[in-house]
Order: structure tokens, then C-alpha cells, then sequence
DNA sequence: TTAAAAAATATATTATATTTTTTATATTAT
DNA sequence: ATAATATAAAAAATATAATATATTTTTTAA
């Protein structure tokens, strides 16, 4: 998401954005246009032109002439994610280890550690700091992949990482230890510019995370 | 693209993505709200719900408060598409080939036959036919991967496929016969549920492709 | 259960106001 | 005189509101 919001537009699609991915606006739940005109306090053309772009990136299913959807929830669609998710972001560690300069071991090391102490944080009050712990795990994965040298890589990446924590945040419980292991297991390789371990573990890590998360379909 | 445009917005959509896809809306042409009004005959809000739709495709760029743009031709972007498309379409042939039913097969020998057909007129007169070509080679390529079991991977790819296939636009003169023992190549290997060379030739086929359309930066 | 009527909603346009950017012009300093 | 900067005017993007129409959905009646 951009820092900055010089537009109602951009504003706007931020929040939506973030209200789908954190649960606020539920999976398949129709989006009348009246109502988020009042609740994001933006015009029908805003919320339209937000809704449009949110369904091309696929967090929104629009159905012609019957409106807005928040994309809903299956086990399929979850599946697919992870595993695009794991093809790219696999892909793009190891042109990024390979790539890998001065800065952004830097980056990564400042990026895990502050993942690192919030991670601490989590076992207490995991419903609290979901928001904070998001842009945490977020910055590390992004430094990790951020030098693969391919910008329509990390675009594509961004998207279907939102998508998979979608599913993830509708998880109640903290996946914790395991997680944090990998994200070691994964750093260190980095800076050690082992490309076959990052990349491996980041695999599990992220089939672990599905694994995790295919619980919501379990009932 | 959709076959039905129910709504001038969809219609608007198509309209709009065919003309940068082929060049007539050039790259990093400015993409002036009140002219496109004018030109496509949709109301300024039609226009930019569209222009937004094609921003987060990455087919247009948005700077905000300074508008719209065709995305620009850059060698860096062309090798990164190329790229890209090519992991996609290798990852996803694999899954449509082990996949592979009858209706599958069925599909794409009749594909694979009609761009044939085409291919043989594709000598006489390029510029004349090259939507067509367009529609039989997407057709073919989308028949192989469409067997794959992800609807995500198969919108991603379509995304990457138009991407690569406007800079191939760009390209005065049809690329022909190579091009054509491809297509041959990885046809007979997809029937013969034969991955390997399957994947192999279309990783092959998509790099001649990326070698080819690397001349229009040659000046 | 089906058909017709009513209500709700999406789609689309137009008009208008505001803000920002761009362009053109004038001013100042080197 | 030239280059850099500031100012004013024009152009364009952003945003909203009002309105009309078409479609879908819900309700009501047969």
C-alpha cells in the first residue's frame, strides 16, 4: 500500500483494501454502493473507481449489473494462492540472494530484527497486534525478495502475499514457534547467500502457513 | 478479453486495452480524460473506472494528479515479461499436461489446427491479419495451460501473455517459420503428455520471442 | 407455484466545484 | 544577454452531486 495518500481515490482504496484483507468487510459479502459511499465518505464514482481496481487485483468479484463482492473464501482459491505465492516469491529469493548487495543486507537485517521482537510480542495479545505484526512479517519477506531485479515480480508478489494473509489473518490462533524458526532459517541462509536453503524453507514456511490456514474450511 | 459487453464500461474496457495491446494508443502516450471521453464515447467517470481497471494490470500508468499514460516500452520491462510469462506458462504446462483429459486434448488439437491454418496466410500479409494471429496463437497457448487447475495462475498469465504480446506488436516483421516448429514441436509433446520437451520448447519458444522483439530497442 | 408490480440497486451521464499541474509571461540575478 | 526564479493564467485531474435509465431483486397478488 503507498504511504501517501494525495488522493480520496488512493485513500480510499487503502482502507477497503485493508478492511478486506483484515476481515472487517467479510468474504462474500456484497458491496452496495450507497452503503460504502456513507461509511468511506467518498462519491459513487470514487468507490466505484476503487471497487474496479480492487477486482481486477482479485480481492473483489464484480458481477455486472449486480454489483460488488468481497471475493470469497474456498479452499481451492487457497490452495492456488499459496502455491503461486510459493512459485514466485521462490523464485524471486534466489535472483535476489544472487543479486544480493551491501544495502539490502542491510535492509534485511533491519527488517528481521524488527520482525523479530515483534514476533516476542505476539504469543501475548496475538488479536491486538495483527495489524502491526502484518507490516512486520510483510517488511521481511519484501527486503528478501526486494533485490530480484524485476519490478513486475514484486508487483505480482505483493498481491498474492495480501491474498494468502487474507486467508491467514481468518485464522484465530497465532501460528507462533514454527513460523518464527523458518524466518530464521530463512535470514540466515540469506546472508549467507545460500540460495538452495533459503529458498527450500521458504517453501515449507509458506505450505506450513497453508497448511495452517486450511483449517477455516475444516468444520 | 470477454466475448459479451453487457455494460459500456466492459465494452469500454475492451475497447481501450485492444488499442494499446496493438499499438494504436502508443506507449507513453499521454491519456488525455476529455479526449478518450470523445474518442470511446463513455462519460469521464466510464473512463476512469476503465483507465483504473487497466492501471493495476499494468497496461497503463496512473500518476496521480497528473493522470493517465500507456505504459512505456522499456527494454528492462520486455526481458522482465518475457521472463515472467515464461515461468508462469513452463510452471502451468506441466499441470495442464499431467492433468490432461480428453476435452483437453480435444480442445487443443483443434486450436493448434486453426492457428496452423493461419499460419500459412501469415506470410502474404502480416500487418493485415495480426489481430487474427493474435486471437489463434493466444488460443493455442491458452488451450495448453488451460488444464493447469488454477484459475489465478490462468489470470495471471493471460495478464502476461498481452503484455508480451504488445511489445511483440511493436515488431515490423512476423517472426515465421521458427516460430512455427515451435508451435509444432510443443503441440506433438502435450499430446504425447511429454512435460519435458514440452516445457522446454515453450520456455525456448517465449526467449526466440523476448530475442526477436529486443530489436525494436535497437536503434 | 407462477406472474405481475414495486422497490432497490447498478449503470451511466452531465454539470459543477475544487485542486493541482502545466504553460506562458514577467522579473530578478549573475 | 542569459539563466534562474517567481507570478499569473490556462488546462487538466479530481471529486461530488443530481439525475435518468436499466436491471435485478423482492414483494405482492393471482
Amino acid at each position: 500500500m503507498n504511504d501517501k495518500n494525495n488522493t480520496i481515490s488512493s485513500l480510499t482504496y487503502d482502507l477497503i483494501k485493508k478492511d478486506i484483507i483484515f476481515g472487517k468487510l467479510k468474504p462474500s459479502a456484497k458491496l452496495k454502493l450507497d452503503n460504502l459511499k456513507n461509511s468511506y465518505k467518498a462519491s459513487l464514482s470514487t468507490i466505484r473507481e476503487t471497487l474496479n481496481r480492487l477486482a481486477s487485483e482479485g480481492f473483489v468479484k464484480a458481477e455486472e449489473q449486480r454489483g460488488f463482492f468481497v471475493n470469497s473464501f474456498t479452499k481451492e482459491d487457497l490452495v492456488e494462492i499459496a502455491n503461486l505465492r510459493s512459485l514466485l516469491e521462490c523464485h524471486a529469493i534466489k535472483l535476489s540472494i544472487n543479486n544480493g548487495d551491501t544495502d539490502w543486507e542491510g535492509n534485511l537485517v533491519a527488517s528481521y530484527h524488527k520482525l523479530h521482537l515483534l514476533e516476542k510480542e505476539m504469543q501475548k495479545d496475538y488479536e491486538k497486534k495483527r495489524e502491526e505484526w502484518k507490516k512486520y512479517d510483510w517488511g521481511f519477506h519484501l527486503a528478501l525478495v526486494s533485490n530480484c531485479g524485476s519490478k513486475n515480480l514484486l508487483s505480482l508478489h505483493s498481491i498474492l502475499y495480501d491474498k494468502s494473509i487474507r486467508y491467514q489473518m481468518a485464522v484465530p490462533e497465532y501460528r507462533g514457534k514454527g513460523a518464527e524458526d523458518e524466518h530464521k532459517i530463512i535470514f540466515d541462509a540469506a546472508i549467507n547467500r545460500d540460495v538452495e536453503i533459503a529458498s527450500e524453507t521458504l517453501e515449507k514456511h509458506i505450505l506450513k502457513g497453508l497448511e495452517n490456514t486450511l483449517k477455516i474450511f475444516k468444520n
